[in-house]
DNA sequence: TGCAAAATAGCACGACCGTTCGTTTTATTT
DNA sequence: AAATAAAACGAACGGTCGTGCTATTTTGCA
């Protein structure tokens, strides 16, 4: 190989390159929500982005690696769409409400693609690599800002202050597993009215009277706290 | 070995065929719960019971046959170790209790094999025919018995008049999945703890004050029911 | 416009897949 | 012991997989 030659001038290189890049994962991402991540092969992206294997292949080198960029790309999308998303919502149980509504709202039947952190987590569970290890990390970091969220909730004085910030954590965490399995498995109808019951029972436990209501889109004020056992 | 001694001559059926068959699909079912019902194949089976291919082939005629014999044999085990188990105890509250310790057990880390309903419903949610079809029944069957065991508890008197039965179920299945996912999956140590903390958590809402208290092993009598917010 | 480099295609490889088929070994019955 | 049925094997086929290699095209810049 001549010298390397690249230093020169241009910083500008390879914008072509990213962008179909770009749109070969937005492509994989799409199949691996559907099929899996352990199941996402490189001839199928290929045919789906009608390019050559080989030419899908170049821009990663392995597949492993696109599964990689796969997950990459989806906890970005998942933290646009869910996390920075809800920090619009004054800190507290006001952001902890939204952070819930958008994770259901994410997670919930009417989004046609599956939720990679949990379909993955079960094809990885057994299989040490660097692919289980992105997801683990990313999924680390959500469950890291859910409690967050509650610690500050609590600090706001919207929660009791003998709230267990962890024990609420997976329990809403329970919820939108439920949610997931249920509305998109068993096509169960009315599921997602269950996962915001659930979170409202977390609530009714573990909330203060000072606790801010909920935002009511249809503005008839508070809506009453009533609590389905 | 000799005289195999079978009860008399008749009783015509089954041969050695169906014991290694079962032989088969134990391997299969173990083979299925570590990387999955989709990514199960004949070859591996085969290797894994000292088989040629086509003779573990030859007892299914596909391989769609194999993986539903894998989830009726799930379905057998986990009704075993689960429900019947459960039996046991008085209906109601108890009952419920148990079901739920049971259930927890076998989704607990320490069983080095993954819950197919899990693994399974991921894998299938998006991908109709035979097999998902059996794998829903068997979780359908399962969901209602966890249902029926709430009603039976609220007919009781365990659980509020006011308890929603189905509300219950949905919250029980979430902290179940939660525990599987951080346990498996995250390896969270303290997982176990925090689901039966929900369960509890449940029950400090909808249980009625005459609802018996769980049993205590080590028994210093009841154990205080103080509920973690 | 020309030209190097980047991007993509084409092809071949070995491995594994589910499945078929003919043969051979093992069980069971007469 | 011979006859017969059941079970297991071994090789092969067509297919897809990931991955190297080598051309060819496309792109960005002088």
């Amino acid at each position: 190989m001549s010298a390397t030659a690249v230093p020169a001038k241009s910083l500008r290189m390879a914008q072509k390159g990213q962008q179909t890049k770009a749109v070969i994962v937005d492509a994989a991402l799409n199949l691996a929500a559907q099929i899996g991540l352990a199941g996402l092969s490189i001839g199928a992206v290929a045919e789906l982005t009608r390019m050559s294997k080989s030419g899908v292949f170049a821009h990663f080198g392995s597949r492993e690696e696109l599964q990689i960029s796969v997950v990459r790309e989806y906890h970005a999308r998942f933290e646009q769409e869910v996390f920075y998303a809800a920090l619009k919502a004054p800190r507290g149980l006001p952001r902890l409400r939204a952070m819930f509504a958008n994770w259901m709202k994410r997670t919930s039947a009417e989004i046609d693609s599956g939720c990679i952190y949990i379909s993955g987590a079960s094809e990885l569970d057994d299989r040490p690599g660097p692919v289980r290890d992105a997801l683990v990390e990313s999924v680390s970091m959500w469950q890291a800002a859910v409690y967050r969220a509650v610690v500050q909730a609590k600090a706001e004085g919207h929660l009791r202050a003998d709230a267990d910030e962890g024990q609420v954590a997976f329990e809403i965490h329970g919820l939108i597993l439920a949610l997931h399995y249920e509305a998109r498995f068993l096509r169960v109808p009315g599921s997602l009215a269950r996962a915001q019951q659930g979170f409202d029972n977390i609530l009714a436990r573990s909330a203060t009277p000072e606790a801010p209501a909920p935002e009511t889109s249809r503005g008839e004020g508070a809506r009453r706290l009533k609590p389905v056992r």
